[in-house]
DNA sequence: ATTTCATATTGACATTTTTTGATTTGGCGC
DNA sequence: GCGCCAAATCAAAAAATGTCAATATGAAAT
């Protein structure tokens, strides 16, 4: 898993627009392809193109194609990976310095 | 913990800002004054402001006043809440339907 | 009460993200 | 090849977000 402020922000990009979640939580019941996706989700087809590409560069989803279809579906080691980060990112680390400050 | 797409994004704003993800790894080393937060970060006053009132409104940080000083820590709740918000988001639901569509 | 200092809020502006419609690309069947 | 369809890309507009400087608020000290 690597690691960067800039890719974090990435990978978490995915989770913090109401349509991707919207989106994600139709891809919860299974690999879906686009074709379902979109008329299940209020958007147009390049708005839905747009916000795929967004989740598939974080990681969380994976397309496979077939044929002229594309299907998606939430990637496991993504969603693994991700969870770990988060854990990483709020865990208080190891040495915990409290040195003071001000007037404390 | 509560449920709306609306709330979880913003739980996840949290983590889609480089200086946001700089400020929390900064708390991670325990609780902090803002006045400590902004000579090691590169941002002037009003932007750090800016940026722990949406860290403070996800719940993945806590702010305490002590006189004029205000210190914020990562929220231990928050962060119990944001992980398993994740893993509810990632994890597909019993009943994966893989009805077909399209050519399938 | 006045001053001082830390932080919050505001408003103007720049930047980024999202939306929309039009066009393009690429696979498939004819 | 040509036409058809799904999906991607593009370009322009719209909306949301982040930044910065100025000002306001509120607690403490004098």
């Amino acid at each position: 898993m690597e690691l960067s402020p800039e890719k974090n922000a990435k990978v978490f990009k995915a989770f913090c627009d109401e349509k991707r979640l919207a989106i994600l939580e139709l891809l919860r019941s299974g690999e879906k392809c686009a074709c379902v996706l979109l008329d299940d989700l209020d958007m147009g087809q390049s708005g839905l193109s747009y916000h795929m590409k967004i989740l598939c560069e974080s990681g969380i989803v994976e397309s496979r194609q077939e044929g002229k279809w594309t299907h998606y579906k939430i990637s496991d080691q993504g969603s693994r990976e991700a969870l770990l980060l988060l854990k990483a990112i709020t865990t208080p680390n190891a040495a915990a310095n409290d040195k003071g400050c001000c007037s404390k």
